[in-house]
Formats: structure tokens, C-alpha cells, sequence
DNA sequence: AGCACGCCGACT
DNA sequence: GTCGGCGTGCTC
């Protein structure tokens, strides 16, 4: 009888994988930490450890285990508490524990073996008699010399090099072999500092003597040695750079023995030090009255979270501070959580500002290297206060004592793809529960799951229904475009009243967001002489015109082709373009404002790091006076001279096929709303469209509350959220006819179980992705249905169909949660 | 997810 | 005949 570990791969597979520990490190292990450890073939990966056993629990022999090879980590990074919660999530999302590890941890901190190839040692390869690509690699391999899986693909153009490079392998020309990479590599500055032996004056003097006739050293020399006479080192890069001389001069006062590099390692997250005494906020009546309402409900019961329904410009952000630091105050860390567009500088300096300490920030723009440091800043509690994106919910907090969500209905807090398939909010929630932690949720616009949580007393609801500043809100107009253009009220794409209200907002030298929810010039062609739209040969999706890439783009697969405007169909040049995109609307606005800047901000215009923040930048700074965008111009921004909201064509908004659409568009119609008149300047809002008689259009001008009373008897009458849970089903394959025959053999196992409960089988909204084929089943799980037993039910349904399979090449997978 | 093994069509 | 693509099964 031996102890053993069960160890957690960051793999999709569902069975456990035990290793046995060395004996150096028996009685050092515990679970929660990370081990290296062998699995298959012959590839290292990072496991966790889950929970020790002992050997007489197994149900192999000991001796086909294999032994931990490396221990990362001293002591657990996970307590058992986050392990209940990975538990959890792979139980509640239906995925397995090691996907949820691999999300959990940034890939800095798990590093994995990966192959290499290097050439045989003192191999005359140019003597020998060798095929073409045998010579190709060993060419290679005499350049660089070594080289990986990818490069050698690259070379050879085949998928799979293995079989031939075990053969050269074989016969001696190659060295094949696994190797740990550490993916974190700490960031290191070269200094430049006197020598001991240069140090004192004398030696120095004989030293410059010997530079006469050599000037870049000479000032080279000169700046280290005032560096020096401070106390500090010359910063290599920078000094060069500005001497304007090249790293030979380094190189040769080193030779001589004059000056040293010495490497420091440096913090990449330095830039983010704030230290000024915090801001003292003022809270106004109504907020000072929602704090004390939510102090009351936490301090009644910390585990029952609250919902905190503010309306846009209400000041909701003040109140989050507020329970921020409160968890600090009790020495404590604090967790705020926003979906990635609303996390901008503005909110992180205003975060900071009314706190008085700097916060750590995590989101996706940050890179592997970045990542790891904040881990371990949090882990190291060098940070109390963290603003972070949806996977900021797994860093390694020690104490926290609040999680707030803000913005709780915004749908970037769930993973599409790959698995887990969470959503943060709704972990955060769970986490909560679990670790007696207050959760506050945010938002003006509620997702209806919260929203009714918190009628049914799930939640506890705290309300502010005032804005803050004196502004009055936004009056919000609706344009019929059919009506207007009727009367020839339209120009091109804007109504008489829009283009007016931007005349007069541009008068008074105020700004304008104007909304559109298309990026692109235009979302699809169409020939006007056989009606071809051209459409993505890999995804059944129309291509989007781009004009100033001059290109037309698959928004799912990246597929582009050249905008010659010959139809593929029929060989005329007749190509139109139909629907509008945000560059169309930039074009339009140019041809009518030839005075004014105007810029766009969409998924195109942000992709470099700094894309976004520079536009927030420019337009808060005046320099752009109409801002074009997709809902990135929605949510979060806070300008101050903005008074004109214009939503250029709302009804693609309206027509999304899902019973929740209606939900969304008010959601995202209210937030862009409240882009308008943030400081004493009233604000104004036309909505352009052609069915100004839809309800949700109607709505916006109303109250939330109003809104959801009226639409809830339609959710429960059709049995969807909130009175039922979604599960989705979706199953993958690359040919037509035989996922057709599938789903119809899944259905005949699916509807025994399901019954009426079941939909589908249906085609994905894109039935082709990447060339393949998604279908889908949506299951509604009533409240009363115990989730272990649905959950159960449906692996073992899934099961049963890959045993009847003939062919088990269909890929399924299920979403929990799906909207 | 890799990785190896084994089966099958299309090349020298 | 072999090369390489593709489906299947296994990994402590």
C-alpha cells in the first residue's frame, strides 16, 4: 500500500489519472498544487492535484501508474475551496474538470513538453545519399539548428511529419525529444555600470586618456560614470539611443575591462502604481440610501447576493467603490468584474482615484507574460482591489470580501468556445454562496434571470431610479424612415430630423455617437442581374464588403476574397451593395459634415492593443466631433459632450431569431441611450427605423420594470428563461447528408427523455462553419428538474448513440446556459 | 487534446 | 507496391 495522487490534466477527457510520488516528496504533496507529469506517448503537461489516495483504491496495478516528474509549486495554489468550485463548473457546464483547470490558469503557468528535432552530432548530411525532404530538413537543421512540430509542417507541407522523422530518426540523422518549455520568461533591462576596478578616480582618468580618439565611448563612458556618481546604473537601450551611437561601443568598453552589463529583472505591470489619498465622494441621497439598503441586506445574510438596478448616469460606479472599501477596510481583497469593452482607462483612473490605491487589471489585451505577474501579485495579496474581465473570476484570491458584477446582463461574461462554457456572473454567484462572499450585481438594463431572482426574493433588490447629475434624461425620439422618405424627409441614409439635431449639436460644438450595429461598408452584395449574393466557401454566411480594405470578409472564419464586382454567379459585373455597415455610415457622414472629424470605432478600427483606448482618447479630448461605432459605442463610455445619440437603422436589432431578442435590443437601445447628456447638457436620442410600431421600440422610452412586466407572460406561456433553464445541443460535422441522419437517430434518443421539452433538430443560425455543419437541439428544463438527473440522462444518451454509431466522427456538444 | 496504429485510395 | 489521409482507441 503506497499513497497516490489523482491528478486533474488540462485535457477534455473524464476519466481520473493517478501518479505515484517519489519518495522525496511524500508527505509534500497536498491537493491543489501543480505537478509535471508524463501522460501518453511521451508528452509533459501540468496537472493539479486533486486528492490523495491510497494505492489499494485503485482499480489498476500500481505499477502501471507513472511517477510525478517535477512539483511546480511549494505548497497548494488552489485551496480546497476553488477545487469544489472547478467541481462545480464541470458538473454545472457539463465539461470535464480538466478544461476548467486549463481555463482557470493563465498558459504561463503550465507549461508543457513540446517536441524537437535536432540534427544527428558531426553528421556529414552533404556526403550522404538522401531524398528531397530528408535534405530539405537536414538544410534546415544546419541553419537553425533546432526546430518543432510547426516549423518542420512548414517545411515538408505535410500534416504529419512523424512517420518520416522516426524514420531518419532511425537511421541516425536525427535526434528527436521532448522538452519542458517555461512559458513564463521574466522581463529583464541591461544596465550598463563601472567595472570595481574603474571605480576609483585615478583609473577612471587613465581610462577617458584612452578614449581620445574614440568619441562614441568616450560619451558612453561619460554617462555611465554620472549614472554612477548617483548611485545608479545607465540604461543600455536608452543610453545608446540617445548618445546616438551603436551597442559597439558597449562592447568595446567592456572588452576593455571598463564597464559591465548587468540584467535586472523588471515588473511588466509597473506602468499601473497609483498613490494619492482617495478621493472623497459625496454620495447623494439616493445613493447613500441604496448603500445602506445593500449594508443591511449583506449584513442580514453575506450569502444571498443583490441585484442593483441603477439606471445609466444614476452613479452606480460610486456605490461599488463604496463596497470596495469596505472589503479593504476589513483587510480584505475585492473583485470587480466588467465585460472587456467597458474596461477602459477612464474607469480603472476612476476606480483608483476615489479608492486612493492602485488596482490590478486583467483582461484579454494583456499578454501570457503579463498575466502570470498579476496571478502572482494577487496571490502575494500585493494587490487588494482587482479590475478584471470574465477569467478574472479564477485568480488566485486569498480573502476576498466582495465580487462585484457590473453590467451583469452582458453576454461577453459567458465563454462561447471553447469549454468551459461558464459564465462568470453566474460563478461568481455560486462562488458566493460557497465561500460566504457578498456579491453585488449591476446593471440598468437586468438580464431577466436576475431581475426575477430578485422579485422572487432569490436576490435582494436594491433600486436607483434617479440620475445623479442634474440632468434631466435623454428624450428619446423614433423616426418611421418609410413615412419620412415619403414625404422625401431622407437624405441617403439619415432622416431631415437627424441630420438637423447634428447641425445644431455640432453648433453648439458638441459631440455626437451615432450607432450602428454592422461593421463593414455593407453586410452583403447582391447582383442585380441574377440576384447572387457572393458567400463565404467555408461558412454558409453572406461575405461583408469592406471598401476601405477592398475586400469582401467572412466575419465567422476570416475568409476574404477580392471586391472585383464581377458576380461568381453569372460573370456580369453587377455586384450592388445592400443593407449598412459602420464605414458606410463614416462615408456618409463625411459627405454630409465635410467640416467635422469623424471617426469609426468598431471590432476593425481597436484590434492592436492600444486601438480602443487611443479612440476614447481622441474623443475625449475633442479632437473627433461625430464617433461612429457598433455596441462599442454603447455600453460604458461616459463623455461629457455628447448630446446627440443617433441609432441609424435599429431594426436588424429587432429581428434576431431567439427569444431573447427583444431583451437585447432594449438592453442595448437603453444603453446607448444613456451615452446622451451625461453632464447639464440635455441629451437627445433618434432612433431611425422602419417599424417604429415594434414594442421594444416603444419601450425604450420606458422604464425597465415596464418592460419586463410585459414581456415576462410571453417567457412563461413559451416556457423560456426565466421560468426554465436552456440547455443547447449542438452536434458538428462536415458532411451534410450524414449529420441529417444523425440528428434524426440523436431526436429518436433525445425525445423519450425530453419529450415536449425538446426542439430541434434545427440548423445553427450559421448551418455551416468552417465547413462544418452545425445542427442543434434546445432542451427547456423546468425548475422542478433536478439538474444531476437531466445531466445524467443526457450522458447516457449521448453514450448510447456513440455505441450504436457506426461511425463516431460527429462531434456534440452541449451549453449550458446558452443565452 | 495528442499520438499511434491500421485501413484505404492515388501516385512513382 | 508505398505514401499519406483519415478514423479509432488509449492515455494513470
Amino acid at each position: 500500500m503506497e499513497q497516490i495522487v489523482e491528478v486533474i490534466l488540462p485535457l477534455p477527457i473524464r476519466s481520473n489519472y493517478h501518479y505515484r510520488i517519489p519518495e522525496e516528496w511524500r508527505g509534500s504533496i497536498m491537493p491543489g498544487q501543480r505537478v509535471l507529469v508524463n501522460f501518453g506517448r511521451k508528452k509533459i503537461y501540468t496537472g493539479l492535484t486533486r486528492k490523495l489516495i491510497s494505492s489499494d483504491e485503485l482499480t489498476v496495478p500500481l505499477e502501471r501508474l507513472k511517477w510525478i516528474e517535477g512539483l511546480l509549486d511549494e505548497g497548494p495554489v488552489f485551496n480546497e475551496n476553488y477545487l469544489q468550485l472547478f467541481d462545480w463548473i464541470a458538473f454545472y457546464y457539463s465539461c470535464t474538470p480538466g478544461e476548467v483547470f486549463k481555463a482557470a490558469l493563465p498558459v504561463g503557468l503550465k507549461p508543457e513538453s513540446a517536441m524537437q528535432v535536432e540534427m544527428m552530432p558531426d553528421l556529414d548530411w552533404e556526403a550522404l545519399d538522401l531524398e528531397d525532404k530528408e535534405y530539405q530538413l537536414l538544410e534546415a537543421l544546419s541553419i537553425q539548428p533546432v526546430l518543432g512540430f510547426k516549423e518542420i509542417t512548414d517545411i515538408w507541407d505535410i500534416v504529419n511529419p512523424m512517420p518520416r522523422l522516426k524514420t531518419m530518426a532511425a537511421r541516425g540523422l536525427i535526434m528527436i525529444y521532448q522538452q519542458v518549455e517555461d512559458r513564463y520568461k521574466p522581463k529583464y533591462k541591461t544596465y550598463l555600470k563601472l567595472t570595481e576596478n574603474f571605480q576609483e578616480e585615478g583609473r577612471l582618468s587613465d581610462a577617458f586618456d584612452g578614449l581620445s580618439r574614440a568619441p562614441a565611448q568616450e560619451n558612453l563612458l561619460l554617462k555611465v560614470v554620472m549614472a554612477y556618481q548617483q548611485g545608479q546604473m545607465a540604461p543600455k537601450t536608452e543610453t545608446i539611443k540617445a548618445l546616438g551611437i551603436s551597442s559597439s561601443a558597449v562592447g568595446a568598453l567592456v572588452k576593455k575591462g571598463i564597464i559591465q552589463e548587468e540584467d535586472v529583472q523588471v515588473d511588466r505591470l509597473a506602468l499601473s502604481g497609483y498613490d494619492a489619498p482617495p478621493q472623497e465622494i459625496t454620495l447623494n441621497a439616493a445613493q447613500q440610501q441604496a448603500v445602506e439598503e445593500i449594508d443591511t441586506i449583506f449584513s442580514a445574510d453575506k450569502r444571498k447576493p443583490v441585484l442593483l438596478h441603477g439606471i445609466t448616469g444614476s452613479g452606480k460606479t460610486h456605490i461599488y467603490v463604496h463596497l470596495l472599501k469596505e472589503a479593504i477596510a476589513q483587510g480584505k481583497q475585492a473583485l470587480y468584474l466588467l465585460p472587456e469593452i467597458t474596461l477602459t482607462k477612464q474607469i480603472i483612473d476612476r476606480v483608483q482615484q476615489e479608492l486612493g490605491t492602485s488596482v490590478g487589471v486583467y483582461h484579454s489585451r494583456f499578454n501570457d507574460q503579463e498575466r502570470v505577474e498579476i496571478w502572482h501579485k494577487v496571490r502575494k495579496r500585493e494587490y487588494d482591489v482587482v479590475i478584471g474581465v470574465r477569467s478574472a473570476i479564477f485568480l488566485p484570491f486569498q480573502d476576498l470580501g466582495v465580487i462585484v458584477v457590473d453590467e451583469e446582463h452582458d453576454y461577453s461574461f459567458k465563454q462561447q468556445e471553447p469549454a468551459p462554457r461558464y459564465n462568470a456572473r453566474d460563478v461568481a454567484v455560486y462562488m458566493g454562496h460557497q465561500m460566504d462572499i457578498p456579491v453585488l450585481l449591476g446593471s440598468a438594463t437586468p438580464s431577466f434571470e436576475s431581475f426575477f431572482n430578485a422579485q422572487q426574493g432569490k436576490y435582494g433588490l436594491v433600486q436607483l431610479l434617479t440620475r445623479a447629475i442634474e440632468a434631466e434624461l435623454p428624450s428619446i425620439e423614433l423616426v418611421d424612415l418609410r413615412m419620412e422618405r415619403k414625404k422625401g424627409q431622407v437624405e441617403g441614409l439619415f432622416s431631415k430630423v437627424l441630420l438637423k439635431a447634428m447641425e445644431e449639436a455640432l453648433g453648439r460644438k458638441e459631440q455626437i455617437i451615432l450607432f450602428q450595429n454592422r461593421r463593414g461598408y455593407a453586410p452583403y452584395l447582391i447582383c442585380q442581374t441574377c440576384g447572387h449574393v457572393p458567400q463565404c466557401i467555408n461558412c454558409d454566411i453572406s461575405l461583408t464588403l469592406h471598401k476601405e480594405k477592398k475586400h469582401l470578409r467572412c466575419h465567422y472564419c476570416g475568409y476574404t476574397e477580392l471586391n472585383t464586382q464581377k458576380c461568381g454567379n453569372c460573370g456580369h459585373y453587377t455586384l450592388k451593395w445592400a443593407g449598412i455597415g459602420t464605414e458606410k455610415v463614416v462615408e456618409a457622414v463625411e459627405t454630409h459634415f465635410p467640416n467635422h472629424t469623424v471617426e469609426r470605432m468598431d471590432w476593425d478600427t481597436t484590434r492592436n492593443k492600444f486601438g480602443y483606448q487611443q479612440i476614447i482618447n481622441r474623443f475625449e479630448n475633442r479632437q473627433i466631433d461625430i464617433l461612429v461605432g457598433t455596441q462599442m459605442v454603447a455600453k460604458g463610455l461616459d463623455f461629457e459632450h455628447v448630446t446627440l445619440v443617433g441609432v441609424v437603422q435599429a431594426d436588424h436589432l429587432l429581428s434576431f431569431p431567439d427569444f431573447r431578442a427583444f431583451e437585447r435590443a432594449y438592453q442595448l437601445l437603453t444603453q446607448v441611450s444613456g451615452r446622451a447628456g451625461r453632464s447639464q447638457k440635455p441629451g437627445r436620442v433618434i432612433i431611425q427605423t422602419l417599424m417604429p410600431d415594434n414594442v421594444v421600440l416603444k419601450s425604450v422610452q420606458q422604464p425597465f420594470e415596464q418592460f419586463f412586466q410585459r414581456e415576462l407572460p410571453d417567457r412563461h406561456n413559451l416556457h423560456y428563461p426565466p421560468f426554465t433553464r436552456m440547455m443547447r445541443i449542438e452536434i458538428r460535422h462536415k458532411d451534410r447528408n450524414f449529420i441529417e441522419a444523425e440528428s434524426k437517430r440523436l431526436d429518436s434518443i433525445f425525445r423519450p427523455i425530453f419529450g415536449q421539452y425538446l426542439l430541434g433538430p434545427d440548423y445553427a443560425l450559421v448551418a455551416r462553419l468552417r465547413n462544418q455543419y452545425r445542427m442543434q437541439f434546445m432542451v427547456k428544463l423546468g425548475k422542478g428538474l433536478d439538474p444531476k438527473e437531466v445531466r445524467k440522462a443526457l450522458s447516457e444518451a449521448i453514450e448510447r448513440y456513440y455505441e450504436s454509431a457506426g461511425d463516431k466522427t460527429l462531434r456534440i456538444v452541449t451549453d449550458v446556459d446558452p443565452f
